[in-house]
DNA sequence: CTTGATCTGGCAACCGTTTGCAAGGGAGGA
DNA sequence: TCCTCCCTTGCAAACGGTTGCCAGATCAAG
């Protein structure tokens, strides 16, 4: 068995309570049996046990992440990045997925709930209704999402459709082709918002979609048929997908339809045409939200973060 | 606060004992007590906390999985599997991130050690020895590695890189490059006893490189300078930077040189020319990690996966 | 009406740590 | 020399559950 606090108390003839104070209040301890606690500890391998130490602080030390989909590109930056902070600060990260499904998302947040001192909700599909209610059972820090009174870390995806409009309208284009993510998703909504006011621009709305390469390959041929020139997609997933539905019909990208998506993900710099993309800030992203969860105790904080139109090889001069 | 055991034991007139059992021994409580204690809890919203229960019981009902980096599209896949998996057996999996180091490798599966029942080392970069040693401390089940004795998923590489350049020969190329990966790298290993045997093929082995796009991009002035017309890489990410490298050298893939990855990843299938590749079983492996943690109490089982061939736009007929 | 087996549920110890409280000891001031 | 006061350490009660043991109740059989 593993070394416990007591086994390193009678190693060096010491109360387990001085032990204790040796790690988690130094100060406290004189020095000489400090060094002596330490030796004997580091001999014996010893390792507080934090579920026990989280029973009488009420302080688990770990938090919940909890994402749409993994496999989605988007979100492993923003994980990992999350992660390397949380580490930082003595934190550990339960990675969780929901498949896309509110429900899961739901269930998946009860469970944590006890065993976390905070979650954060990356792109959730749930209400905000449903957020509230369940924010009395745990802290928590959303990702892209604005919710009245909650922490949350946004990113400037109203800034970006901006650009990336902005870009396509200097390129000439003036029927453009907004194809939209799931239900529930903040982004598209934002999107949609900008797009809406968008002056002197004949807006084509397609939704709801995947998010996904099939939800893009889905909507290529209404894309196709619409008469737009020039294409804002939910995401660089979608945009992929899209191109390859184009690229079926024979109809070239950028040179017969321009393309823009949204997340700057990886395949979408390793594509032909590289994509033309509004980046998103996932990795700053993680780490802000690791520090409002730990810096605010449930106050309401938003922070948001810049985008960028990253322009490549997937947006050209619109077709007569 | 959350409702604890005590307050549903007094809600409903029991002590705390019956309400445990009735969560841990339902057998072992009359049906019309039962009833009585799970409308109680249901109201109160109780949930058991895990922490508490681990102490007594010695289950934490948390595993890890460390991966030496989340970024990598090869990983997420296997992670949600993993999670997916883990989540139906009532556990939760904590990630964690290794940059590549075998140093924070190391910390992270020490921190690890105390607080969950299990680990899945995912494509490990520290030694065997050293494996070994920490898995005194915790049981372990290590994806793509073998190491004797201990439980261990391994995808057969072997006869993914037989089927490459048998590939390969068939479409007349006879000097094939070799790309590998990092050092510590079990498959990689593998790619090279593989080609060592190759009979009446003339290969060239270039490494160790980084797992990643700039790793391929890097080496590619080497390999087009080496006069191979095939190259066999350490896995899509280093094939889809080699083919970035080569494009720059106005080299057409597979005009002049086709190229072949490992672990048939997301963009490796949206990239222009499609990835020819080694498909690599992420998922399952993920799945199967999972439950010979479980099963096994650190018996050494070994399973071992089949790659498969996928022949996109790659690879084609050998330059004369 | 016993007797003994079978259920059911209470009691209390324990898991590994933290932490408020108090006691012992040494130092410094009066 | 005696009295404070601070420093250091021990004591014991939590924290939220689990579980072996035991006693009372129930019930069928003799």
């Amino acid at each position: 068995m593993a070394a416990t606090i007591k086994d390193v108390a009678s190693a060096c003839g010491v109360h387990v309570s001085t032990v204790s104070r040796t790690f988690s209040a130094p100060h406290l301890v004189n020095a000489a049996t400090r060094s002596r606690v330490l030796a004997a500890a580091d001999n014996l391998g010893y390792r507080p046990n934090r579920a026990a130490r989280a029973l009488t602080t009420g302080r688990t030390f770990n938090m919940g992440l909890i994402v749409a989909d993994i496999a989605n590109p988007f979100f492993p930056p923003l994980i990992k990045a999350a992660q390397a902070q949380a580490r930082g600060r003595d934190y550990h990260v339960f990675v969780a997925d929901t498949d896309e499904d509110p429900r899961v998302e739901e269930e998946l947040i009860r469970t944590f709930a006890k065993q976390v001192d905070g979650v954060l909700l990356c792109s959730p599909r749930l209400s905000n209704r449903m957020i509230e209610r369940l924010a009395e059972d745990v802290p928590f820090v959303v990702v892209n999402r604005r919710i009245k009174g909650m922490p949350a870390v946004l990113m400037n995806v109203a800034q970006g459709a901006k650009l990336a409009l902005g870009h396509l309208a200097g390129l000439g284009h003036r029927r453009i082709a907004l194809v939209s993510g799931p239900i529930g998703s903040w982004t598209s909504n934002e999107m949609q918002g900008v797009a809406a006011e968008a002056a002197g621009l004949d807006l084509v709305f397609f939704g709801p979609n995947q998010p996904t390469e099939s939800g893009g390959l889905a909507v290529a041929a209404d894309v196709a048929a619409c008469g737009a020139t020039a294409v804002l997609a939910y995401n660089d997933l979608v945009a992929l997908g899209l191109i390859e539905g184009l690229a079926a019909m024979e109809i070239g990208v950028p040179d017969q339809i321009s393309v823009i998506g949204f997340d700057d993900i990886l395949p979408g710099r390793l594509n032909r045409p590289k994509l033309t993309t509004v980046a998103m800030p996932a990795v700053a992203a993680g780490r802000m939200a690791v520090d409002l969860l730990l810096q605010s105790g449930g106050e309401g904080a938003t922070v948001t973060l810049d985008t960028a139109l990253i322009v490549r090889e997937s947006t050209g001069r619109a077709q007569k």
